[in-house]
DNA sequence: CACTTATGGATTGTCGACATTACACAACAT
DNA sequence: ATGTTGTGTAATGTCGACAATCCATAAGTG
């Protein structure tokens, strides 16, 4: 009953946003991470506190509080009395990422085949990957991708796993963004999506599951090599 | 040739622990942590900072970083300007819990079947147990059993997955202290293992899965309803 | 020359004080 | 009475300064 006090009638305007009271801690994280997602902020790359204090014009407090919202992120690591610095990415935890990943989806598959869930969205997204190839837009089709998978994992209906998915795939992110741009087929990535949802809707475990495994593990493998020296 | 210098010879005795410089946001959140992980700081537990400042006799700038810590170890969780307090456990929770557990140690199966690993360590947690169910010692049998499981993940050789499930097998702590001691028969849950290892000896995946699945899950099953209210 | 011992700079660790926010409750007006 | 507005309190958020630690490099010593 919103409309139950006649007075004051519809005030306000939608326009006026909410403000945003976001603590610095998060700001500064937000940026960092950021930073470190799109390869700016190298693995390696050593943190100062004071550096960072001075550059952004907060106190270290925040920074600190920030680095360490990152150290959790599995961004950053910390040695003490020593420094903090973008955590380096081996080869060994590129792989583990991946291998990492592909049980969280095939997690994913199984519950959402085994409790059931609506599969328009996905096909949403795989519509918007494969209009993404026809133009040739790289970025919408990463986004596109990543949506896919998102919303496969959400219909899983598991917040822990969500939260651990959305952990890894920062990681991913990462990796992404350091691995030289690999110039497969867009039309190809776009076609492996489809399929899995066909799967699912058949109820085709063992199909969905290869699939989706499959699907991961050929992004995991083609990694190691292409990926810049960490340090 | 730690012997090419031959003045002072083995000058230090080895009782002489080294000094630990412990921070002391570590120590804070150790404390804590036991204390969250026992059960005597129960879910939904308000935690202020500057009591526990005054409490612990140190300024709350550790205190702080201690929760943010434990706020990683998903055991506290914050309310912006509000307060913080220890995360409240749900049965959705718990189920997802223990579902996530199944899904690490069945991947760790699949690894160590695939890439083979010596099995004698978990034979001997498998004796300490039978050993411990059979001196009727409660908390022996639950050493020995994480000790199994957590010998069972470091075999599987994979440092992401290894720190993955610490991170969960603190909540089971948790849910262990909380739940109502189950009067379960231990020489059960000792039985219970040896098949296993077993299993992963004859190199047989299908059953050593579906052994270490229904393990964990009936750890699971026995839940939601046992456990003590939140808030 | 080999080896120990100072010393200095850089960085994190800790502290106490102040600012900001949210909530509860009282005071007030309608 | 009901709703609005003020005010106080308790908590987190932020700050600047100081202490503790580590590392590298230089100085001293046999």
């Amino acid at each position: 009953m919103t409309t139950a006090k006649p007075a004051l009638a519809d005030p306000m305007p939608h326009d006026i946003a909410p403000i945003e009271n976001v603590p610095l801690r998060v700001q500064v994280a937000d940026r960092l991470r950021s930073a470190i997602l799109s390869g700016r902020l190298r693995p390696g790359t050593g943190l100062v506190e004071t550096a960072l204090a001075e550059q952004m014009n907060v106190s270290r407090a925040p920074i600190r509080e920030a680095i360490q919202i990152l150290e959790n992120d599995g961004l950053v690591e910390t040695i003490a009395y020593k420094g903090k610095r973008v955590k380096p990415l081996t080869a060994r935890e590129v792989a583990e990422t991946y291998s990492l990943r592909e049980v969280f989806e095939v997690m994913a598959v199984r519950r959402i085949l085994e409790n059931g869930a609506p599969l328009d969205l996905l096909r949403e997204h795989c519509d918007a990957m494969t209009a993404a190839a026809a133009a040739d837009d790289f970025e919408a089709l990463v986004a596109a991708d990543e949506a896919f998978h998102h919303a496969l994992i959400v219909l899983a209906d598991h917040d822990l796993l969500l939260a651990s998915w959305k952990n890894l795939y920062l990681r991913i992110h990462q990796i992404m963004a350091l691995r030289n741009r690999d110039e497969r087929n867009l039309d190809e990535v776009a076609g492996n999506h489809p399929p899995i949802v066909d799967a699912l809707a058949d109820g085709d475990a063992e199909r969905a599951i290869k699939l989706i495994s499959d699907h991961t593990r050929i992004l995991a493998a083609f990694d190691p090599a292409t990926i810049v020296e960490a340090l």
